[in-house]
DNA sequence: ACGTGATCATTCAAATTTGTATATAAATTT
DNA sequence: AAATTTATATACAAATTTGAATGATCACGT
């Protein structure tokens, strides 16, 4: 189940917009990051919710411009997939999983260089990550879109917690 | 970029396999958790990078079983993308995250609800994660996917401790 | 007023993913 | 040994995602 439909059904809570402005809002709310809202996916996902009701055409547009609004199905289709996204835990994708699945295939001397830069790499993304907190009010997002700041920085400190360990293990031979 | 295609070469590595049996070992490494490896996803990646020509058809099955083997260009593939899954740190995708971007719109009652409810399932999935660490070997995977789990527990630790503190400041009113 | 680069706004074909339907072989029950 | 269930194996239509292409509009210096 993709997030692609809550998140514009989440966008249009507080009134009208058209696709290019949803798009927008999820940047702001750096759900580009972990999500796949590319435009192309919005349009579609916003045609697609017209179609079955959830939203409605306000403003066929001179020039284009399509302004999608929020029906009382669309409203009702919110609250229920965001219910679900509390109560069911569901599992976390992390593209590094495949390179962990895959670590035998890489010479042991190989590995601990790429672990060691990799190290690097996520020490540097949780500054950053911890830097960008609280930044983004001022562009007018609301103030707890900086939870998922701190939990992405804790799950990329996890990472790095697991890096740090493996090298020792991968330069004692006990990995892979 | 999706992991569809890594997964599929990396299981072809040691032979030549026919889809349903790339399924099959995919599942034993746990990837069904974190990527898209359904049935239909594996048979188009594996037509689609035969006709690519980074494998070719070994056995054009009577009674339809169709075998698959990994060419020069296909290896050199695996590799390419082997690397770049090492030294490139890409986002986590975690469902969660839509659930935090939406905090607001519960109420706070709810929320708190909701979160021990997570809270506890949390703690559920983790001990679960741990107990199936070593497990697998039994059934032919090799021990460092056992790494995968305890990356992903990890993960889920992480995702724990970030609900326990929440509460707490939901409960004195400073979130949402 | 005129070009010109940046931002706004959407469309579309191609690639991928999902989910279900189908078909056959193997094991199990009756 | 026929019937039924389970596991193996694939195919396919529908839905979604990607990524590039296309225009329109706006700001700004000349």
């Amino acid at each position: 189940m993709s997030s692609t439909r809550i998140l514009i059904l989440g966008t249009l809570l507080d009134g009208p917009l058209h696709g290019y402005e949803v798009r927008r809002r999820l940047e702001l709310w750096g759900a580009s990051q972990w999500a796949n809202v590319a435009f192309g996916s919005i349009y579609h996902g916003l045609a697609k919710m017209a179609e079955e009701g959830l939203l409605t055409v306000v403003e066929q547009g001179k020039g284009g411009k399509t302004v999608y609004e929020l029906t009382a199905d669309g409203r009702l289709e919110f609250q229920r997939r965001l219910l679900t996204s509390w109560w069911e835990v569901q599992p976390i994708v992390d593209p590094f999983q495949v390179a962990l699945t895959f670590m035998n295939r890489l010479a042991p001397a190989d590995l601990v260089v790429a672990m060691e830069a990799r190290a690097e790499q996520l020490r540097a993304a949780i500054s950053m990550t911890e830097r960008a907190i609280g930044g983004k009010q001022a562009f007018g997002a609301p103030r707890h879109v900086d939870e998922c700041l701190r939990l992405n920085a804790a799950q990329l400190t996890a990472q790095l917690a697991w890096v740090s360990e493996a090298i020792g293990r991968v330069k004692d031979g006990e990995l892979p």
